[in-house]
Parts: C-alpha cells; structure tokens; sequence
DNA sequence: GGTCAGGCTGCACTCGATTGCAGTGAGCGG
DNA sequence: CCGCTCACTGCAATCGAGTGCAGCCTGACC
C-alpha cells in the first residue's frame, strides 16, 4: 500500500473548486468540450500538479470497459512469438490498452480455461495465435460477439479476421530458389495436419512443383508429428528410408529444418553439398548455424501490430465485416541451400 | 459486446431468493461461515448453473486489489525473457493473479513512463527485470511501498529482494573449465559497467584468474558498450589488438560470444583450435552453432517461478524483511572449448 | 410463558468515475 | 423591463461487489 494515497478525481475537484462531475468532463477529451475552456484548463492544471491518474477500475466499471485485450498464445517459451507479442504492446500502449498474455501449450482444455480466464477479466478483444484447424470455441466466442483477431494461422470455415503470412508464396519462393539452382527431387517435412499452416504449406508445396514438373511423388511428403526437431528429425529419417535420392528439403518450419541438421550429423550427410534445405519463420540466430540456415523471413513484429490495429478497429466498430491479410514474406538465403551434385 | 449478458451478482441472488449481500458472502470462502450451510450450498449452485463470474472492477474497486502485478523488461523479444515471463506466469496464474508486460527497451525515460503506466493499471506489485545499477526510480517506488521484486539483476545498496543467477560462481566454474583445459591467458569480455551483471561478472572474473594465478593483466578485461553481438566483436577486436595472445575468452554473455564468433569468421581464427570462448545464459539453439557454445545454464524459469513467489509473499505480508536468493547455474559444455595450441 | 442469546439475513452505504437531467445565471431580443 | 435561450455546472444515480450494523427469528433456559 503506498504511503501517500494516490489522489481520486475528488481531491481535483475540491482543489479546483468544482464540482467532482465538472472535474469528469474537463479531464475527459470527449467531454472537455462541455467545461468552460477555462475552467478546464484549472482542472487540468490542478490534476497534473496532484499527479492525478483516473483509477481505471472505477471507469472501467462504469463503463463496461477494461482497457485491456487478451492475448492468446500456445507458448511464450517458443521464438516465434515474443516478435508477434512486441508487435502488438507496441501498437496497444499508445492506444491505451494492455494485452494479458496466457499460455495454452495448444492444450485445448487449457485453452479453454484461459479463455474464460481472459473473459472473466473482462478482456475487450482477443488476439488468437493458437490454431488448431477445428477450432468450436472460436466459433463461439465468434457468436458471442467477443472482437477477435487471429495471427499466423487461419481458422477454416469460421468467419474471423486474420492476420497471416503468405504461405504459399513462400512456399514458391523456396521452390524456386530450389529448382533454379537445379534441384529436381525436392521433399517437404510438413507441419502437422491438425494446424492451418501445416496444411496450407503442403497444399502449396504439392502445387509449386507440379507447377515447375519437378518430381510430384507423393512418398517426398512426410507429414510431421510437431512443430519440433524431433518430429523433424523422424520425418526426414522416415522420408530418406523411402526416396534416398532427395536432393533438397523444404521443411514445414525452422524447427523441423533443424531437426533435419539432426539427422546429418547422425547420417554423415554434408548439408548443402549432398542436401539442401529451406527452413520456414527464420528465427533468431539462424544465421549462426553450420551452416547458416536458408529460410522464409516473416515479419513478425508487423504482425502483431496490423492484428492488434485490427482488433482495436473491431472493438472500435463491432459490425465491420471481417477482413483479413496476407503479409508477405521474403526469402533468406544463406549456406544450406547450393546446387545438387551431379 | 457479448449478446448475452454476463450474469451479475445480483441475479445470482434473486435466482436463488436472497439478497445480493447474503449472496456475496455465500460466494467468498472467507465469509461463507457468515451464512447458512444449506444457503451457501444453493447460492453456489445457482451461481455455478448461470457460470456467474464476479467482475474484477468491481471487487477491485471496492477492495483496492487488482489482482495483476507488473513484468518490467526490457525486450520480450530478447531470448533471455520469455522463459523468465512463463515461469512467472505459471505461479502467478494459480494464485489468481495475471502479470502486465511492459518493455522498456533499457530507456529510463520509457521505464519511468512505463512503471507510470502499470502504477496506474493498479498493479499490486511489480517484478523488474531491467536494471541499471544507479536506480533512484526503484529506490523511491520502494519507500512508497510497493511489494518489489528484482530479477536476474541485482541492485546495489537499496534494499530489494531479488532472485539471481549466482554469477560469481558461474564465472568461476568457466574460467576453472578453461584452466583445466590448459588455458592461461584468458580474457574477459565484460558487459556494460552500468548493469549490475557486468560489474558482478567482471570482479568475479578478476577473483577467479587471481586466485588460480593466471594471466591477471588488466587488458585481458575489455568491457562491452551493450550486451550485443556488435559490441561484443568490437570489445574483442580491440583486446585482440592488445592482447594477441590471448587463447581462450570468457564472454560476459551469449550474444557477447556471438559477437566473437563474427570476428573468428572475419580474422579466420579456428574456434576451438585457436580460440576456445565461454558463453553466459544458454540460449535456445546455442547447440546448432558451429561450434556448439559451451556456456553456463541459467534456469530462467526457475528464477521467474521464485520470483512470482517472491512477490506474492511480499504482497501478502508488506512488512517481511527483504531476502535474496542466488539460484545455481551449471556449465554446459559444448564444442566451442578444447586445449590451447601449445 | 417470558426473556435473552446467537445465528442468519437484509439494509444501506462505500469504492471512484461517469452521465442524464435539472438548475443557475448571463446575455440578448422583443 | 420581461422572458427566453444557451452555456455551463451541480445533483444524484449508476456500475458490481463488499461489509458494518441492525433486526429478525428461533431456540433454549428459567
């Protein structure tokens, strides 16, 4: 409890001589408009020497608003996310908003829990970045009318705004890149087949090399257990037992891509001379890598903040239709990709 | 706006026929001995059945508690953070508590504002993860009160609890690692002057080379303007400038030791052949280096799991004296150390 | 049967800010 | 000189929950 009790709109008034009311509306710039200018200007004046900050309970009581959103994540833990999230705070603070950040480990039961966590706060909006493809709860909330964004992955069939990278334009990109430098059996770990990403890459991976008449055999795509080294690294044994001739990997992401480098060292592999491979989100320090990881950049930090100006948009104005955006992505090279050898 | 109206206590009362204050009384574990068995029984269920979730303002407003508490960082996306914010978290969330993330971006102005903000949000305590040495601004949030407590950083003279890596240790285990290796000209390069890591890591440093009567030159000990790969390769050209000789550095951190990595590539040294380095915090993926970087293990989420406990004991019971506590760290070795040339 | 104690419950006020409505006074036109 | 308008300010209720106090009712005891 601090020593000197922060002052209440009260204490304003009284020291300004008015009337607690008249103190609301000349501190409010949406009412200031009522006061007297220079009355206001008192007030003000007043309120800056006392160090007046409005509790926000009591407004947000009063006016059913909490100045705070909730912002859903699996995994704060995982490097993906902490750009989004900066994206995001940096957009919401000078709105005057907060974000309250919850951890799902894309359990949905926990999921669920933290939601009503988030609810019971009374949280204005939600930014999701879980994303199971099924997904009932956000159908719900959908219903319920709670203002809802989601970043980096794409609900299916319900009707939210989004905020995703172009995924199938990296993808291409990363086949190009592939092709142009002569590879033509080209495989992809990718993501599990429950998340919108892991689904969306495949799809636009099988479409890049029909498109391009690289070789098109179904058993070049292993589907990932997780978004981890470890499936990675089961996915690429599993996909060298069946075509040992792959030259080049795309892989669902950077994790799965490193789970690759995983089984080079075990299998004596030289990445890029023997294999080359594309990783997907290029996080931090990949360039440290031996070697350094060729990868999709997304621009995380813009991100969050186009879905947090989103999210404020639809609490600012309920009723507008959805929309949703695709950022682009551009493509990094650096030393795991070369020409196959002949 | 949700459609349905979220249902408040007083429907809770009038659905089960009593009045809202037996109801509030029923509800809460510390009054419910106040009411009838039976009755509370029945409030509960009816409470249950309508998913009644009292409004936090509203208790906040009258009990003065908001049930957050402030995260003060400096960069969520710094590698360092998230597991110490999910460590928090995942105490902070059982006790009914959320954590507010701000980031400060090392800039007192912004911190300044920043606490302003959470001081402002009514946050009941704050955990500081920023920390330059000089700090009046905690200092003076001390003398008002206000449950504190430091992570990671540790400040000098004012009297804040504060949980801690034990660095001195930490540096000793690595110079040890290296002198058993064989190294005797061993350089430090040390983070900025103005944190109080840098200044702890570097009389650590100075302790460990004088006790085991190594090379104790005062220009094996180069200080780093921040604690980046940039000025990490700058303080390292510069002691390689001095001190050519030197065989084997212990970096005041991780990026610090990326930073030599830069230079080991730019001068064509031979990590670890020519050059063994020593990081500090084990970041993620620190294993896909080339080489490997052996550094010392700070567990990060420990450090924020004891600290949320911390500050939930200091918000529980103000008047307890103020204890710190220095968590064991313990030295992963990896590829980036071997013997010196001789 | 009367009295008193004690267990429950309800009343009413409070937290701090917002806001519809009423009231005051000045200014102006008729 | 009267009345009306308009700008401004004050009053009082409100948001939802918590809590001191008063009162009721029941049961026990004399």
């Amino acid at each position: 409890m601090p020593a000197v009790q922060t002052p209440t709109l009260r204490d304003v008034a009284d020291a300004a001589g008015v009337h607690p009311a008249t103190a609301s509306r000349a501190l409010n710039p949406a009412t200031r408009g009522l006061v007297n200018a220079e009355t206001a200007r008192r007030v003000m004046k007043v309120a800056e020497g006392l160090g007046y900050r409005p509790n926000p309970m009591a407004r947000g009581l009063k006016t059913a608003k909490s100045g705070t959103v909730g912002l859903v994540i699996p995994d704060l833990t995982n490097p993906l996310f902490p750009p989004i999230v900066r994206g995001i705070e940096d957009v919401l603070e000078p709105a005057g908003y907060s974000g309250l950040i919850v951890n799902t480990d894309n359990d949905p039961q926990r999921e669920h829990a933290q939601i009503e966590l988030l609810r019971s706060r009374q949280v204005e909006g939600l930014i999701v970045a879980t994303a199971l493809l099924d997904h009932p709860l956000m159908a719900k909330l959908q219903r319920e009318g709670v203002p809802m964004v989601m970043v980096n992955r794409r609900p299916d069939g319900v009707d939210i705004p989004s905020i995703t990278p172009d995924d199938a334009a990296g993808i291409e990109m990363a086949v190009d890149h592939l092709a142009d430098l002569g590879h033509r059996r080209i495989g992809h770990l990718s993501g599990p087949a429950t998340t919108s990403t892991g689904v969306a890459r495949r799809r636009a991976f099988r479409n890049a090399v029909r498109d391009r008449d690289l070789d098109v055999d179904p058993a070049l795509v292993v589907t990932c257990e997780h978004w981890t080294e470890e499936a990675g690294a089961i996915a690429l044994r599993h996909l060298l037992d069946v075509r040992p001739d792959v030259t080049a990997i795309v892989a669902g992401n950077d994790l799965i891509a490193l789970g690759c480098y995983d089984v080079f060292a075990e299998r004596g592999i030289d990445c890029p001379r023997e294999m080359s491979v594309v990783g997907f989100n290029d996080m931090p320090f990949l360039d440290k890598l031996a070697p350094p990881l060729t990868t999709l950049a997304i621009p995380h930090q813009q991100i969050g903040a186009e879905a947090a100006r989103m999210l404020l948009d639809a609490i600012a104005e309920p009723d507008r239709a959805a929309r949703s955006v695709l950022l682009p992505l551009s493509l990094v090279v650096r030393g795991s990709t070369a020409p196959p050898v002949t």
